[in-house]
DNA sequence: CCTCCACTGGAAACCTAGGCTC
DNA sequence: GAGCCTAGGTTTCCAGTGGAGG
């Protein structure tokens, strides 16, 4: 037995060592990789830079909107440039914050994430949100320093817990003397705007810029560059990077989907000790990036959700709220948990419908009244394997 | 056209964890 | 350490609703 192990695991090391080396650099094919030169997006640079190089001059920058679809640019922009300004800001303290607003997902934290880039200690609960914009207030007048707010996914925050966050991030340089903040706001919404107060709108949409989504030909050039210097020479096929950018492009014009296709194809074929990335590849990397999509968002579930994810796939397809909650309490009993009302477990089943795991509609069945009709999107399988690493899941599984 | 089901989803109350003040 | 405060999550309450069936 092990013996046999041994020789298994040699054949893997084996095929390591021997297998050509295909990626020189791996932080070119990262999500937050920058490079020094991004193709298709002058316009959006000049204007970007324009917008926010009033700062070097010591004056206040507008507060900027970017628009556009996922994977188009905004955030890569955002930060080039801020990064460059960075560079170019000798003279005064400049501080680029960035957050995401879906991680940060509540305006407490994200003012968490904001104190921490200006060295500003806040307890991670406790204070009001107006007690830590007083201190931010106090804090970055007394340094002195001049912020820009990046803020990721703008359209998330705004939907999910309104927009006065913003109002109080826009108005507070009411009180700062010197120093001041700007917000950059990023948004995959292009109604977002419909989400806001006017009173906001205002004051946060200074300046607008819209960006559009690659052609599959940019796509294609975009990974042409990458792969020059990420790969070694001649190690990608012509046709895995001409697939790349035809899935990538397929798909309302996702560069950053395309990047992620290659890193993870990349490393499938070294895995196997591939002398070249090929076709192939590519597709065995389309099929885990949605598995490791679905298994990242199924494994953060809190175990309630987990539960009402288990009473889904214990009730047949396409059912309702009602059949869905008698299984959940079913569970709820058997596992030893708390029971929540319905009224939570129809947010939750919304909740999980947002994050794509199951699509919840709601259906008249007129007299028999109105309910969510519910599917799950992922294979059964692959919610069991996830839910079984699930301690208190475990159980009846 | 009206009724009435099985919910939906908004709003407010309530609970909990944690910090602040004295 | 008691008594206060807040944010965030949950419960409670309830008005609102689309449309099949009468």
């Amino acid at each position: 037995m092990v013996g046999e192990s041994k020789e298994i695991l040699d054949d893997v090391f084996q095929k390591i060592l021997t297998g050509k080396k295909i990626i020189v650099d791996p932080t070119v094919l990262n999500n937050d990789y920058i490079p020094n030169k991004l193709p298709y997006r002058e316009k959006q640079i000049v204007s970007v830079g324009q917008s926010i190089a009033l700062v070097l001059k010591g004056n206040k920058c507008s507060n900027l909107l970017l628009y556009g679809k996922t994977g188009t640019g905004k955030t890569v922009v955002a930060r080039y440039v801020t990064e460059k300004l960075l560079e170019r800001a000798s003279n005064i303290k400049l501080i680029i914050s960035y957050s995401n607003t879906r991680i940060s997902n509540t305006g407490y934290r994200i003012l968490l994430d904001l104190a921490n880039s200006v060295d500003l200690k806040i307890p991670f609960t406790g204070l009001s949100i107006g007690e830590v914009l007083k201190r931010l207030s106090i804090h970055i007048s007394q340094k002195k320093y001049f912020i820009i707010l990046i803020l990721d996914e703008i359209d998330y925050l705004v939907k999910t817990h309104g927009d006065d966050l913003l109002y109080d991030l826009t108005r507070i340089n009411e009180n700062l003397q010197p120093g001041f903040l700007s917000v950059i706001g990023i948004s995959n919404d292009l109604n977002f705007k419909e989400f806001l107060n006017p009173r906001v709108l205002s004051s946060l949409s200074e300046e607008e810029i819209v960006f559009p989504p690659y052609t599959a030909i940019e796509i294609k050039s975009i990974l042409q560059q990458r792969a020059s210097i990420a790969f070694e020479k001649e190690s990608i096929s012509q046709g895995a990077i001409n697939l790349c950018s035809a899935l990538a492009g397929s798909e309302h014009g996702d560069a950053r989907r395309a990047v992620d296709l290659l890193r993870i194809a990349a490393e499938l074929a070294e895995r196997e000790g591939a002398n070249k990335l090929e076709e192939n590849h590519i597709r065995l990397a389309v099929q885990r990036i949605e598995q490791d999509r679905i298994n990242d968002a199924l494994t953060s579930l809190p175990v309630q959700a987990k539960s009402v994810l288990f009473s889904i796939l214990e009730s047949n397809s396409n059912c309702t709220t009602g059949e869905v909650y008698d299984n959940y309490k079913i569970i709820c009993k058997k596992i030893g948990i708390e029971i929540l009302t319905q009224r939570r477990i129809s947010s939750i089943l919304s909740e999980l419908d947002l994050l794509g795991i199951i699509t919840a509609s709601i259906v008249s069945h007129g007299r028999y009244g109105r309910t969510k009709k519910i599917t799950n999107t992922v294979t059964p399988q692959i919610i069991k394997e996830v839910l079984k690493e699930d301690q208190v899941l475990s159980i009846i599984l």
